[in-house]
DNA sequence: GTTATTGCAAACCATTTGCAAGTGT
DNA sequence: ACACTTGCAAATGGTTTGCAATAAC
């Protein structure tokens, strides 16, 4: 997840979306700000109860309401910052869309462990399977199921297994 | 959508169905035949709030439940008659899965239509992806995002827009 | 000072479930 | 007869929303 190359980015997230809420006549309030801090400081994929989890009292000090950080969400989404990427336990996945190159993912059916993967060649032949439908192609989600090298390996339980 | 040609499946997806419930110790009652039947009746995607108001009193006689048209989407998806394509409206969006060849979709950001396209290409292409990332793949689910053909055309305004 | 935003609690909505009555084999 | 199913209505659980108080610009 994290051993891919981060894109060198000019603009901080939080000034991404300074920019964009600007657009939009819309305030970078400490909630939000709070938020986005809280989205970048580390590149895993998410969901909406994690961050909700992660800015409640005990935790950190800093605290945001559930309704603020699903309004938030949706304004990371729109801005470009976040992505929807899957679908988890009934909830929205998210993952980076700034600064991380593109990628697609492998999902485990056994531990439902992502792992990303470059997605040059793939795209590539994507955007020519669009142009010969004359399908103006904006972007692609690509899921990959199957199981995962550490939970093909026989023998001894799965320690991923093991965490749930 | 229908443009892509069957393939030829020796066994009716009702008998399919029956041969899975036989192997659950289930019971393939007039309910489940209702809604195998209309699921097959044509080949379109479709979530569970269409087969809801299809199988509604007025509408053809027939008459299902909610209740059992949830239970038994479920059921066809266990055993490999349909599959989950998408989600749309905050509905999960089905297809056949049975008795039509492989495909991914098109999807389009103005109108929300799904576009079959032929996938061989994409799915080689992904098996050796996942090869070189030992990874056992079992199956894939691509979306490409963008405009369809009819929405792109400029000048008047897109009459499928009219349906809204 | 305006106008956008927050937090709360209630509302929403798709989906699931407990249960008593009904049905397939 | 027995176990599986149905339909109903209530429950669930993620997400949205109305509104009064509060904060950004």
């Amino acid at each position: 997840m994290s051993e891919l190359p981060t894109v060198p980015v000019a603009v901080s997230p939080i000034d991404k979306f300074r920019e964009y809420l600007a657009t939009q006549g819309m305030r970078l309030t400490h909630e939000r700000s709070v938020i986005v801090e809280d989205v970048f400081s580390q590149h895993e994929h998410f969901d909406t109860d994690q961050i909700v989890e992660r800015l409640t009292p005990g935790n950190t000090g800093r605290r945001v309401s559930r309704a603020s950080v699903y309004r938030t969400v949706g304004l990371l989404e729109e801005a470009g910052l976040i992505r929807k990427v899957a679908r988890n336990n009934e909830r929205d996945v998210y993952e980076h869309d700034y600064g991380y190159p593109r990628h697609d993912h492998f999902i485990c059916d056994r531990c439902d462990t992502l792992i990303e993967f470059e997605n040059d060649r793939v795209a590539k032949l994507i955007e020519e399977l669009a142009q010969e439908t004359n399908f103006r192609m904006t972007g692609h989600r690509l899921e990959v199921y199957g199981i995962c090298e550490e939970c093909s390996r026989p023998r001894k339980r799965n320690p991923k297994l093991d965490l749930l």
